[in-house]
DNA sequence: AATATATCTTGACATTGTCAAGAAAAAGCC
DNA sequence: GGCTTTTTCTTGACAATGTCAAGATATATT
């Protein structure tokens, strides 16, 4: 932690968070190795040691990305109604907000090549996120979508209105929706995330 | 045209042509204007005077992928029955089909930050796209989504699950549906593009 | 304390996007 | 037709980037 230190004591905890914000300030694209080690304070070649290629890093925070999806889906779904369907809308809400308040960041996680999708960790974490969804649903149609093939139309067709709302958001699209205030953009959202659900007659 | 003219006759068209390859085949993340102006066959600072920077090629390259965006919907449309719901499912699944088979051009119209977004070609591409969808909607409903706020919700209700089933399937999420054939992927495609229709009544 | 290992730096290389200057072809002009 | 002007493309250069190899320095092991 000291300045001159050759050793920094947790390079790779720092590594990751300086990614982080490299990657909300200059997005996927404009998304820089040697940006994130100056970021840190460390030589440009220094996260190779912790990571590998660029890739490596990339894939690691994408796995991080995906719990904290889930962390903030859970934290909106804590603070709502027990019943079902509001539980449902509380966490496609915690969707499309974590995607708005961690735009690269989402699309690193579900748009991008780099992440490197043979990775346990990563994979583990985006797992972790699709089952959530799975018990979600299951929790308001009593059946389990693993065995039940309606109830994972019902799985495909609520990630895809939630997921569509989100990334059509974030890319600047559906004017209407931004240009308002957030509590009655989230009406709105919470509206069409449940019309969509099939078991609506609950 | 001639193998050592210095004058290419319509390198312009060429570039577009050779940058949907390099795009096609590399990948957004790994485009290359070297790449583009290789395929073309021409030196590497040649596009400048065409496009301008980077951006400009890839500005042009969305553009005219917004227009063959609309052009297969249509397609698809013209072989299904007139009614409107038909119509609708068709219009969705031609959106879901152009982004599977234009997996890298999908993402670089919807997901990516180089495209000039005060192009005034991109701007009518695009805003073409949103209209035939708005007057699609309204087909089926009767009511003007831009004079209807109603109708306005069915209308991103309608876009966010059609985009998001195409986004998560080009993604490789969405396993079970992606390892089924084609025709039963439509069948539970159009299901799902439907039943979210508040509009289901008619 | 001596050696071994892990961690980080330095320097180099090929590749990339962009710019400036120049060459070649086409068009305009008499 | 010759001459100039303009458009179109090439060449060469530059800084920035990801990756690799070799070396320096701190920590761990014995």
């Amino acid at each position: 932690m000291s300045k001159k230190s050759y050793h920094h004591g947790d390079l790779r905890a720092a590594l990751l968070q300086a990614a982080e914000t490299e990657l909300s300030e200059k997005g996927i694209e404009a998304f820089s190795l040697r940006g994130v080690a100056k970021r840190a304070g460390v030589s440009h070649a220094a996260p190779a040691h912790h990571f590998g290629e660029a890739k490596g890093l990339l894939t690691a925070l994408a796995a991080i990305g995906f719990q904290r999806f889930v962390e903030t889906q859970q934290r909106r779904q804590q603070k709502a109604p027990s019943n079902p369907k509001a539980q449902m809308a509380a966490a496609g809400l915690g969707y499309v907000d974590f995607a708005m308040e961690n735009q690269a960041l989402f699309r690193l996680m579900f748009s991008s090549q780099q992440p490197d999708k043979n990775d346990a960790t990563l994979n583990a974490a985006s797992s972790a996120a699709f089952d959530k969804l799975v018990k979600d649903i299951q929790h308001i149609g009593k059946s389990d979508p693993y065995h039940d093939s309606a109830a994972m139309v019902d799985v495909m067709a609520t990630w895809a209105i939630v997921h569509g709302l989100a990334d059509l958001l974030i890319a600047g699209r559906m004017k209407s929706l931004l240009n308002m205030e957030k509590t009655d953009r989230e009406t709105i959202l919470s509206e069409i995330i449940l019309r969509n659900c099939s078991f609506n007659s609950n």
